[in-house]
DNA sequence: CGAAGAATTGATTTACATCAATTGCTGTGG
DNA sequence: CCACAGCAATTGATGTAAATCAATTCTTCG
């Protein structure tokens, strides 16, 4: 408990660590400088090209992943071999469940990805160690659960155009929190965002025309999308209140 | 850490605590008798009718609430007034965020419900002191996690009369876990049925009477349903891997 | 260039929603 | 005890959003 931290210098930290973004405001934001020396031969930083697996449903869970870019993608397989998509993981986003024995879903690359993977056994007793760090896994689990919660809400309340909007936005948002008009490279082909909504990819063909058609966004080379206003876009995704 | 526990007559719990199942197999169990006694002050045994509020969506979270009897909805508000079933609560259960400031959904008596409301202060600091707790309740956030994304996959991917027969099987195999022909009474109207599984009354009413024409279940006093068959109805709802 | 795969667009079908009527309970008052 | 609201549930008729089926068109790449 009582780690005597103070005037710590930056350079006292494992290299890669130094101009993480995950240190300044991320997961590692939580964790001393000491904690990481101590996590640090645990760790391993990775960069995959699209379409890998970065954990694998079913098999032992010994790892946690941080991803740090890029986006990541949860699938469920179904029993007919076909695959769902059930979640989208974003940078500074947290793969692996902390009492799980086995990975409950294979997460893969939709981009190219860089991520830490980490030690399950090392974290696990970093966090029994630091009661911070153990809150903090809790914390992402809770919003994880909240994600998933409204994901049921869109998939029963909302429409093809509303999910397609809404998925359009929450990219655009991830991407670039603050902008009004932005331009996002969707990191999922037409089948994967039609896997992720419970719709078709000709439905979301269709619809992401209309949106087009209805001055909202402009789409370049299939995955450009210019969003012309996020405001209205949201409007359109029906995410008010 | 160090609770020095050996020997202690069950005479030494709260009384209320002695005979209950939650004591023998539930959250309880993870609990020493000193930690019983310690919470005891801080814990009130209710029985409510069923239609009350238990939790209240956007108030402060200062409390837990363990299920003993009965069944509780989950439900959110929506920005249209009505309201959507996000989930059920069998005794056992447990309702309530960690590291939420205030109470994300509704709580609301789907029947007569028997419960004990557990000061959120109270069970924190417990949790505090007693990793085993702490970690029950991470590991209750995951459990939820994992029935709201297997909602995620009925959503999506289940016809009308696989999501009816699916939240029977549910319910018969929460209130009778190893009969193969059960008697079950439900719990929701048809109206709830229909916010839960995101379809209409009418929906649910043609796909009860289907089953009951394909002779798996049978109704009387509209609430009253038989299971001739679980492993059938299991099979009708597609839950086999 | 041509083949293969991904995306778009159009025509048709379908499962479920919506609209509408009827039935069956439950409780209340005469 | 019956009459009749009032409400939930059922059942039927019709409408519709999205699935499915079916061509094209666009992209990529050997």
């Amino acid at each position: 408990m009582a780690v005597a931290v103070q005037r710590i210098e930056n350079s006292d930290l494992p290299t890669r660590c130094r101009d993480c973004s995950s240190r300044r405001d991320g997961f590692c934001a939580g964790l001393a400088p000491a904690e990481l020396l101590r996590l640090h031969p645990y760790v391993v930083r990775k960069r995959l090209p699209a379409g890998e697996e970065v954990l694998s449903q079913g098999v032992l869970n010994t790892s946690y992943v941080h991803v740090l870019d890029g986006t990541v993608k949860l699938t469920a397989a179904l029993p007919d071999g076909t695959e769902q998509i059930v979640g989208l993981r974003f940078p500074g986003d947290f793969l692996g469940q902390r009492f799980a024995p086995d990975v409950g879903f294979t997460a893969e690359t939709a981009t190219d990805v860089e991520y830490c993977r980490v030690s399950k056994a090392a974290l696990d007793a970093l966090a029994d160690s630091n009661t911070t760090v153990a809150h903090q896994m809790h914390q992402w689990v809770a919003t994880e659960l909240q994600e998933s919660r409204e994901m049921m809400l869109t998939l029963t309340q909302r429409d093809a155009r509303q999910r397609v909007a809404g998925l359009l936005y929450r990219i655009g948002h991830r991407q670039t929190p603050c902008a009004t008009r932005t331009r996002i490279e969707l990191p999922l082909s037409r089948g994967e965002m039609a896997s992720y909504l419970g719709l078709t990819i000709e439905t979301i063909s269709r619809q992401l025309s209309a949106l087009k058609r209805d001055g909202l966004i402009a789409i370049e080379h299939k995955t450009q999308v210019t969003i012309f206003d996020m405001g209205k876009l949201a409007t359109a995704a029906a995410m008010t209140v």
